[in-house]
DNA sequence: ATGGATATATCGGCCTGCGGTATAGTGGCC
DNA sequence: GGCCACTATACCGCAGGCCGATATATCCAT
């Protein structure tokens, strides 16, 4: 149902990948401001590297993921330098089958106990 | 809290090592039978080639995330070529590490509503 | 004015790890 | 007789992707 792009080629998104999907997932963000997201999402135990980050930006851009966006923050809070991204829909698409995909990992995992049933984070 | 190894040098795991830890969780399974049931609960959307799937239980030996067992099943039941692994409490370990980092990402993505709040599989 | 944080981009190398193929042997179905 | 399912292992190529280094420029505080 639906002749959307397949979002299964992408799958799975690497862990880089799906944290950049993430912090783009609400807004508009600039690529310095994703890193320091996702350093903070994982508490330090994640941080991408500049050439990570931007490679990563690049090849979304190119594959119709995320797309720069031409609305910028009033001048007050802006700087020049910045570049600002949101998800197109099908990126949204695919980060949610990435989601689910790992929702559905994670349903196993409880019936195995690995995990309890109940909320972690 | 434990002077454990420390599991973090190991995530995040791929997601084929992943399925495959997920599939020795409860209990004793050979070779072929991890391949079978990581097709069937992805339901044929992720299958492990024969490469793969020994290239990581060759890792994961190594590593000590799962050992050999020693018992074997009923000879009536059994097939002499198999090898039979479980997970060792480390890679149990692991394991449940990965399953907790995945549910905290999944909090955010549903905090960004990517994921509906019940349920999904 | 100096320097550290902010911000973006590119490049090249390394390494992991995926997956195809071959090998090998049994046993069942058509 | 041939092929597929089962079962395990080894080898190897290759692609993808992460990371470090580097370059450049602006911002801000001291």
């Amino acid at each position: 149902m639906s002749k959307d792009r397949a979002t299964q080629p992408f799958l799975p998104l690497t862990p880089a990948m799906f944290y950049v999907l993430l912090a783009l997932a609400d807004g508009d963000k600039h690529g310095y401001a994703v890193m320091k997201e996702v350093s903070l999402r994982t508490a330090g135990r994640t941080r991408l590297s500049a050439g990570t980050l931007y490679g990563i930006i690049k090849r979304l851009l190119t594959e119709g993921l995320i797309e720069e966006s031409r609305r910028r923050p009033a001048a007050e809070n802006d700087d020049e330098r910045r570049r600002y991204y949101h998800l197109t829909p099908f990126g949204r698409q695919v980060a949610t089958a990435e989601a689910e995909r790992m929702d559905e990992v994670l349903a196993v995992a409880r019936v195995k106990k690995l995990l309890g049933h109940l909320e972690t984070a």
